[in-house]
DNA sequence: GTAACTGCAAACCTTTTGCAGCTTG
DNA sequence: CAAGCTGCAAAAGGTTTGCAGTTAC
């Protein structure tokens, strides 16, 4: 995906093209895992050569214009009160987190389908979403206690 | 389950025996759902008569204790950035939340048993645990648009 | 009596906001 | 050109910490 690519989602979606909201799409599109916002701000200043600003407060604000269109996903996968953002792939997407070197790997396939179903039979409630995550040691940090 | 009670399960933790750790505890019994460090201060606090202060932040310290003892989980189900609090019941439990109204009602039964194992062999993590939030619109806020 | 706990206030960290200047369409 | 975006600094909100005084064992 290029940037001429990314700046037809943007158009489809009503958002203006910046080199700022560029840059964050391309992040997230490349690093293909939740991050935080920290995170982010981060990896692109370290990046920027020059005039190539990008403002903590800035990340912030395009995200929450890439939540509300949609674009991405946000939530609380560890406990330390920082949220995390993934882009919004259309499928329904779940990790696994290594609790020892906090590694994220997405899970293929999803073990719950049909149970939303059935749980919104037996509860009355709308079923909206279902948010999964499992906690393990990876392979890596086995054996390293 | 009366104070003395507590006084045990504090004792067999080697937690000391605190009028305010008791009132924390007795709260978290009661409540039976995932609280803020903040609903329980302003509940107690309200509560209080004359001399019985209790201060947020010994909240959160009490809270740290009753985590590292494996009393109580910590986990973040909405995405306000505060964290919840519940008892540890030993059995595995889960949550549907109303995206509208936020009443958190128990999941009876988890639908993942036995895939944990599935995904240990398919992965070669080790699996410690799981996390699943289920949300929706209750019976009540339906409607209510 | 002593180690540990609590209250208070201040610090800390993530996230949000006001405003002036700059950019995009 | 006008609307809207960005950077900066300051504020806001949840959580943590240092310290002096108090409490549990």
């Amino acid at each position: 995906m290029n940037q001429e690519d990314i700046k037809q989602i943007f158009k489809s979606k009503g958002i203006k093209n910046t080199r700022q909201r560029q840059r964050v799409y391309e992040y997230l599109i490349a690093c293909q895992q939740p991050v935080t916002a920290d995170a982010i701000y981060m990896d692109l200043a370290r990046e920027s050569a020059g005039d190539e600003t990008l403002n903590l407060s800035t990340v912030y604000r395009i995200l929450d214009i890439f939540l509300k269109q949609k674009l991405i996903i946000k939530s609380n996968l560890t406990n330390d009160n920082k949220s995390t953002f993934e882009l919004n792939k259309r499928e329904h997407r779940h990790h696994l987190v290594c609790v020892k070197c906090n590694l994220v790997t997405p899970i293929t396939g999803c073990p719950l389908k049909g149970y939303d179903q059935m749980l919104s039979q037996s509860t009355h409630y709308e079923i909206l979403e279902h948010k999964l995550e499992v906690f393990g040691v990876c392979p890596k940090c086995q054996g390293h206690s």
